[in-house]
DNA sequence: CTGATTGCAAACACTTTGCAGCAGA
DNA sequence: TCTGCTGCAAAGTGTTTGCAATCAG
């Protein structure tokens, strides 16, 4: 039995991998508006710079990181607001949160995305997104087994990344 | 685009499924105290205790119910030695900490087992531990394709349980 | 107009840590 | 004896909430 991986503090500092592009602004915040009209909710500058501020984000990010975009941009943002409207983000299908551990919690783009998945290396924090049609068709088959409808996923493989090894022999 | 499904609240409560059998405690004490001297620790009647109670665990637990477990049955427990031991038991390749959402974490005895994997109904909260060999065999893959040793991974599949469909029917 | 929204600061809740006395090995 | 361990209470930290003023629709 070999000893259990923990995640490294390295993961909640600045993880990074590759960066997809940036989603476009327009179609998403036409979504949004949508929802919020739906929800009988208002469309206010605040979050409208929110939710520009999160579309120029590639890949994972955190509600503190978005909220120092804002304040380096000029904006006033309180935190309050940014959570409020990641909330809301979220329902409104733009946004997902991951938890890779108990501090904090990240966000990530889905509209129009396929990417759920991770590869996390333990030895230099790196996170690699990724999406698979393969793992797609074996949820599904796993929840034809148990009855269940599928609705997302999201899978986290730890392992050792090339750059790590060398890392860790060097 | 669908609404992206939330972790419901009752998952964070309660989460039940599947009970698996408890773990045997004589053969992972071994293997803890071998951790225990490895690393120049000592094996205090507090962490036996804590083993103790965290065998007869049977799926994911939380750190403030094993505390519970531990005063019912007349001990003493403070919370730092609760959290301090399951460290130590995650180091020691006994258990592994699953995340979630952002509140708290769940624990779970891994020694011996091979289930990383759930199904978590959206609309029950009910979460059922699975395995599949097709998945770890996906994974390997995957990380051939990075280049990445794997270690572990973590499933989480969101869905509609029969339960809950017919629940949100009725 | 009227109810939703904002910023602020206080509140939260899980977890971690400092410390002084205690106790395995 | 010599470290490491324990309990307590205080500190830490990302996130949430109450509130009065403000604003979108």
């Amino acid at each position: 039995m070999s000893e259990q991986p923990r995640i490294l503090p390295s993961i909640r500092k600045a993880p990074a991998g590759r960066q997809p592009a940036v989603a476009p602004y327009e179609p998403l915040c036409a979504i949004f508006r949508r929802y919020l009209h739906k929800e009988k909710l208002k469309f206010t500058p605040e979050r409208a710079l929110i939710l520009e501020a999160v579309l120029r984000k590639t890949g994972l990010f955190q509600a503190e990181s978005l909220t120092e975009d804002l304040r380096r941009a000029g904006h006033r943002a309180s935190r309050a607001t940014v959570y409020r409207t990641l909330s809301h983000l979220q329902d409104a299908g733009i946004l997902k949160q991951v938890f890779f551990d108990n501090k904090q919690s990240y966000f990530e783009v889905v509209a129009g995305r396929q990417a759920n998945d991770y590869l996390i290396c333990l030895s230099t924090g790196k996170v690699i997104e990724f999406s698979s049609q393969k793992l797609r068709q074996l949820r599904d088959e796993i929840c034809r087994e148990h009855g269940f409808d599928p609705v997302s996923h999201q899978l986290h493989i730890y392992g050792i990344s090339p750059e790590g090894r060398a890392a860790e022999k060097g």
